[in-house]
DNA sequence: CAGTAACTGTACACATTCATACGGCTTTAC
DNA sequence: GTAAAGCCGTATGAATGTGTACAGTTACTG
């Protein structure tokens, strides 16, 4: 019973601190007016997570579990790679370039320590990246592509996807796509990518 | 005399208070820590830029300014127009994954009012793209490329080179690349960006 | 060489954050 | 129903940043 309601509670305060840090950047969101604006105590804070550090740290790790969570739905999905592909394209422009990455990614940026930046590559890049290996592997056995390499093939397939998309986000000089513009690039992304590393090599 | 010397002393201290920043992020990097790194007094730094906020915009005219040189500098080389956009290449990876920007789009990123972020753009992004595709349309009157249009090639090279790359500098993930990493990665993308927008489409 | 302008170093008031502590209230557990 | 635990709101003290002020020194200018 209990336990439940407090997980309700760490998850509603997560939000708030996301909220605050959203409108104030990190500086702005100090323990202390993440505190009144999620209406708690900021005792209650400095017993839950220690520091404002862990706080966005443990933020970060639900972020990279929901996220994970999303994308291996997707990835099992009963459909042809190729249709994954783009799924998981569209999916992956929502999640990187959607309010809580942003502001996470904004974090690990103001945090000197570097430890966020670690947390958030290992949580996200790093579990993300042998996933889209893999389906590339799927694609290539079923002669969708011919890359150089699966790793070649995922590499370029996520620049082209995101590119700078996301760090001008993150430095607050491109809006959040719309459903509509995130279906359009992933088009557009896929287009290029299959002109690349396709076994098709007509071109246009 | 007098105005030499203290453009000289405005160069020292910006280039002390990026060290400042690089060394204690953002937050650590305070008008006292600056001056007093840069044996100034803070009076004299309020004097000269008002507050941290402009002090860092500063800076970022001064990086735009140098960039943009550097860049001219490239584009104006008697080169087929092939080598430029090698040397183009190396030189924005030189550039935006350097200690200098990468230092410049953390301070944006917590920046919470945006003046930075948007500075960063203006002086960097929307001064470089537009030259990008000049050489784009250079490269397609020389027949080595044949892209869908000039900005669509300009925003895959930009893809291809840069990707997440920078952003995960930001973040802190990701050293800073050596002289033989920027060449390797420069050579890489510029096949795979013939391969895409080469007129020559027998791939590989 | 004298006068003036500017810079340094320090000090200051004010605000804010961090981290802890405590009384009062609600909720849970027995 | 009563005891205990947990949380809220507020208070607290140490530390730090901001922006301003001022005395002493250095360095230009005429």
């Amino acid at each position: 019973m209990r336990a439940e309601k407090k997980d309700k509670r760490r998850a509603e305060i997560e939000a708030v601190a996301l909220e605050v840090m959203r409108e104030r950047g990190y500086e702005g969101a100090s323990m202390l007016n993440i505190a009144k604006a999620a209406k708690a105590s900021n005792e209650t804070l400095y017993r839950w997570y220690g520091d404002k550090q862990r706080l966005f740290l443990e933020i970060v790790k639900s972020n990279a579990a929901e996220a994970e969570e999303a994308l291996d739905k997707a990835l099992k999905a009963p459909l042809p790679p190729a249709d994954i592909l783009e799924q998981i394209g569209k999916l992956m422009l929502r999640l990187l370039l959607g309010e809580r990455a942003v502001a996470l990614n904004r974090a690990a940026a103001c945090d000197a320590s570097g430890q966020l930046g670690g947390a958030l590559a290992k949580g996200g890049r790093e579990r993300v990246f042998p996933k889209i290996v893999k389906l590339m592997g799927a694609l290539r056995e079923a002669g969708v592509i011919a890359p150089p390499s699966d790793e070649q093939a995922a590499t370029w397939f996520i620049q082209l996807l995101i590119g700078d998309l996301q760090l001008r986000r993150v430095i607050g000089t491109l809006p959040e796509p719309t459903r509509g513009q995130i279906n359009q690039h992933a088009k557009t992304t896929l287009a290029a990518f299959y002109s690349l590393c396709g076994t098709d090599q007509t071109g246009v």
